[in-house]
RNA sequence: AGUCAUGUAGCUCAGUAGGUAGAGCACUCGACCGAUAAUCGAGAUGUCGUAGGUUCGAUCCCUACCGUGACUACCA
């Protein structure tokens, strides 16, 4: 008897799963891709197009991928392929660091865990097997960044160590070489005697340690002022072994200094009653408890420019230290601790090296490579600083035993303060005179064209700028020679007997030939001679045996990369890394292309914070806080970590762990239902179905306002990189334009209207044009899914991923301000209808809002907005009146929309079998249990629903 | 140690020429049972980091402090 209208009802049909399951969809995609050659057909089809150039800051080759990595690359995906959708051809080329320390440590320890020293492995077997290594990493780690969605050129990426790169920072160095930025300085560097070689800034860490602390007496031998005859200035130091290398003292001028002369000591006291000595006024009481002095008197008081010029001698002056130690001022000098007194060791530490310098002191070489004194130093030759192990040696204890038995040591004890560390090792660092190359930053104005080049370059956040531009400001020259292994050669020659740099661009382009054919290895490998020709007795020439600081390396990947491919373009439109790349590759970057070519490799800087725990805190194994990108992609899929991405605010550092996971997974639901409704609703939609814009009914006009209105959001924030807002107003406009309004209205049209409805024929234009443009600015973000939906719906004709598509354009005349502004009344009047409607669900006098037929009182704005609209439709009940009157007392009212009022009422008739609406003329057709429009739509009904 | 950021509902984020705050999600309750491990609706939720100050009034301005992060320095 009772008729199954179900079958006659048009359900939405689609293969599109609720769920995902993207772990295993995700990778079949890939497959897809990969058989599509996907990238290459956006090269091809996109030639010709604005060129976007992301140019890829190239991670370093060794162990897994971290979360960081992740954020990184998926930042610069959605980037370029936006770009790339914004009708640029975006030409992603990523790449990898190879050369360094940490590649190189990783041999050296296998070599030690094989009881073998690699001093004594050949050099080239040896970086053969950094090569190695850092190849194998390269391609676990291209797999990893290609399973996060990644596109790009991973058949053909960059490497630092291709021979081409290593040819070209070759020739890099030449420049600089050629244009006298590089030149050999002697000077203190920190360096480390584990490593056996100078550290750059960056591979420096700071660690608690502890040093012994010390009070040195320098007894004056002519005193500046009569007040200082016969006294003696009381250094302090952390370091007794910079002692011997000490050259001068640095007083300042603007402090004050009291002479006292020492009344009572304690017993542990090294201190003489009677001794008179020169310190800080502000320092006195500590220092004077320090040296276990108890009682003193002023003698006089002095300012540190009184003290100026004088001259005292060397604590050790008798044992062969016989050099007179002269005092400066120095701006660097606190009273923060001490004694307002520093000794000036010129090889030992930076502001010792630039005093000394602007006082013509010698530099003198102290303390050889592995941490030993030179053979020239009295008393000490040969004592180590520190052990090859990176432990204390015995330097400071002789020295301190030495300085005690000539009565110059006034107070000692242990102290733990901050102290550098190799990274690396973990093991302390000493600042030593090294001879080392630099490129300078004065010739040829290298700092000035960088400041100008930070000036004229977009830096996104806009703090970038300024933190750029304050360290520029004030670095030192850049030290680019390193005493190892794996890296480019600094490949120079130096004239023996004059020291002159050889400048010769034919050597240069012998060197860089060479290098090209067989990488850096042939300067290891072949006789000078092959570089330096015929012109120069190879003889009379050290060939330098150095390797570039791999900062050089990364800081050149512009010139072996975007300028030396075709498909590339010089400079980059965007740099995009973490903020601490601001001391790195932004910086080594700008230094390198502005020393080589006069302005920035990148027309725009974009920086992202770092990936903290849920805490905020930083992610921590041991507390179990950390996230793997591996076992996320694993579990949950790339979509959802890409997700995180865009939903974050990039500017500072983002939060990630399990809870802020699930919340992506829940946003990701939302969107893959709004796609899954399309699809369903779109079944066998065909293009004779379409309605004209002008014949469709007002919601559909609205809608295609929303689209017109997000297409401009779309695009704005993706020029402005701010993705966070764009995927909020993506979903938003999903969530709650979408599903709770106009597919909430339109499932009653969609499912039952007749096949030539209007009204449903217009809806399903409209979904279709939402198919086209969701699934397109969806694609950036959610790779995947957004591809797997166009699959989904991919006709004969269509392309074959919508990754080759660009974002739709809009036609300018779907904007309708007037009409929104209509909308913005309707949907208000739906509020309060909705707000009525619960209360009678609550009452349980209704359930569902079809048993509904509420009278609406309105005011005439309202009234107008309403007309021609039907409201029983917006409101999806069976019917309703719209009354412009006053409402009576008892309506129902929301607090915030005064004007309107609702007087709920059931609707009158039966219950449709097919649509559920109620209605009055159930059975009056040849069914007896449906309502005209569903008889008409069951009688005119073409087999579509099946 | 210093500098600079930052601290708004459980989560991601908005916001306020200074008048005790919002959106989505999560949560709770309800409806539907033809987007169904969906969909719709309603609701509660916050001493706007802490303590002072300026002000009639501060989440928004000032100061200090605390937490977190980054950077810089290393200082003898």
């Amino acid at each position: 008897m009772a008729i199954d209208y179900k079958d006659t009802v048009f359900l939405p049909k689609t293969d599109f799963p609720m769920r995902a399951g993207l772990p295993k969809k995700e990778p079949e995609l890939l497959a897809y891709w990969a058989d599509l050659e996907l990238f290459s057909r956006q090269r091809a089809e996109s030639a010709g197009r604005p060129p976007f150039v992301l140019h890829d800051g190239p991670p370093y080759a060794n162990g897994h991928l971290h979360i960081g990595h992740a954020l990184n690359k998926i930042l610069k995906d959605v980037i370029s392929r936006s770009q790339q959708m914004m009708g640029k051809d975006s030409n992603y080329v990523p790449g990898w660091d190879c050369h360094g320390l940490p590649i190189e440590w990783k041999i050296e320890e296998q070599y030690r865990a094989d009881g073998q020293n690699k001093d004594d492995v050949p050099i080239l077997e040896f970086r053969n097997e950094c090569r190695e290594f850092a190849a194998k990493w390269i391609d676990i780690q291209s797999e990893e960044f290609q399973r996060l969605g990644v596109i790009g050129n991973w058949h053909d990426p960059y490497t630092t160590m291709a021979y081409g790169a290593e040819a070209q920072i070759a020739r890099e160095i030449a420049k600089f070489a050629m244009n006298g930025g590089l030149y050999r300085g002697a000077r203190p560097v920190l360096w480390s005697v584990v490593e056996k070689t100078a550290l750059a800034d960056a591979e420096v860490e700071y660690e608690d340690h502890v040093s012994p602390s010390i009070y040195v007496r320098f007894p004056v031998v002519s005193g500046a002022d009569r007040a200082l005859d016969g006294a003696a200035i009381v250094i302090w130091t952390t370091t007794p072994w910079t002692i011997p290398g000490n050259r001068a003292i640095a007083v300042g001028a603007e402090l004050d200094y009291v002479r006292i002369r020492v009344e009572v000591v304690n017993e542990k006291s090294r201190v003489q009653v009677g001794d008179e000595l020169v310190i800080a006024k502000a320092l006195r009481e500590s220092a004077c408890q320090e040296m276990g002095i108890e009682g003193s008197e002023d003698v006089a008081l002095l300012r540190g420019e009184d003290i100026v010029g004088s001259v005292c001698v060397h604590p050790l002056h008798a044992k062969g230290f016989d050099h007179e130690v002269p005092v400066f001022a120095g701006d660097f000098v606190t009273i923060d601790q001490g004694t307002g007194f520093v000794h000036i060791a010129p090889s030992h530490g930076e502001d010792d090296f630039h005093l000394g310098r602007a006082h013509d002191l010698s530099v003198p070489d102290m303390v050889n490579e592995v941490g030993c004194y030179f053979e020239h130093v009295p008393l000490f030759a040969g004592m180590a600083v520190l052990t090859p192990d990176g432990d204390e040696g015995e330097a400071n204890g002789a020295v301190m035993s030495v300085l005690e038995g000539e009565n110059a040591l006034l107070g000692r004890r242990r102290l733990e303060h901050s102290y550098p560390h190799s990274w690396r090792s973990k093991a302390p660092l000493i600042f030593r005179n090294t001879s080392q190359w630099f490129i300078s930053m004065k010739t040829n104005d290298l700092r000035d064209k960088a400041l100008t080049a930070i000036s004229e370059t977009r830096f996104v956040p806009s703090q970038g700028q300024t933190r750029l531009r304050s360290m520029i400001e004030t670095r030192p020259d850049w030290c680019i020679s390193r005493q190892r292994a794996w890296g480019v050669p600094i490949p120079i020659f130096v004239h023996k007997q004059t020291g002159e740099l050889l400048r010769d661009q034919a050597v240069f382009d012998r060197i860089a030939e060479a290098f090209a054919a067989e990488g850096g290895d042939s300067w290891f490998a072949s006789p000078p001679s092959r570089f330096l020709g015929n012109d120069y007795d190879a003889e009379e020439y050290e060939q330098v045996r150095d390797i570039v600081d791999v900062w050089f390396d990364s800081g050149s990947t512009h010139a072996f990369v975007l300028e030396d491919r075709d498909d590339l373009q010089w400079p980059a439109s965007l740099y995009l890394e973490g903020s601490d790349q601001h001391r790195g590759w932004f910086h080594s970057s700008l230094l390198e292309s502005c020393g080589t070519r006069g302005r920035a490799p990148y027309d725009a800087v974009l920086t992202h914070g770092f990936v903290m725990a849920e805490d905020g805190r930083k992610m921590s194994k041991s507390r179990g806080t950390d996230v793997s990108p591996q076992e996320t992609v694993e579990s949950l899929g790339a979509d959802i970590l890409r997700i995180w991405v865009v939903s974050s605010d990039y500017s500072e550092d983002l939060r990630l762990g399990p809870e802020i996971l699930k919340h992506q997974s829940d946003l990701y639901r939302r969107i893959r239902n709004t796609l899954r409704f399309l699809l369903g609703n779109l079944d066998g939609f065909e293009d004779s179905e379409r309605v004209p814009v002008v014949e469709m009914p007002e919601l559909e006009r609205w809608v295609l306002h929303r689209i017109h209105a997000m297409d401009a959001l779309v695009r704005q924030t993706t020029d402005d990189f701010e993705f966070h807002t764009q995927w909020t107003a993506l979903h938003n406009f999903c969530a709650v334009e979408l599903s709770a309004f106009y597919f909430d209205i339109r499932k009653d049209a969609l499912y039952c209207d007749s096949v030539d409805s209007v009204r449903r024929r217009a809806a399903r234009t409209v979904l279709d044009a939402l198919f086209s443009y969701l699934t397109a600015w969806l694609a950036p973000i959610l790779c995947f899914t957004a591809e797997e939906a166009w699959l989904a719906r991919r006709s004969g004709s269509d392309v074959d991923s919508v990754h080759l598509r660009t974002f739709p354009d809009v036609p300018n005349t779907w904007r309708d301000d007037a009409l929104a502004n209509k909308w913005e009344k309707v949907r208000n009047l739906r509020r309060v209808v909705t707000g009525a409607l619960e209360i009678e669900r609550a009452e349980k006098r209704i359930g569902s809002s079809l048993q509904a037929a509420p009278t609406v009182y309105v005011d005439g704005e309202t009234a107008a907005a309403m007309t021609g609209l039907d409201l029983a439709e917006i409101c999806i009940t069976s019917g309703g009146t719209l009354v412009e009157a006053a409402p009576p007392d008892s309506a129902f009212r929301l607090s915030d929309v005064e004007a309107l009022a609702v007087e709920p009422a059931l609707a009158e008739g039966e219950k449709c079998a097919r649509c559920w609406q109620v209605l009055p003329d159930v059975g009056a057709s040849d069914y007896p249990d449906v309502c005209g429009r569903c008889a008409a739509a069951i009688n005119g009904r073409q087999g579509s629903a099946d």
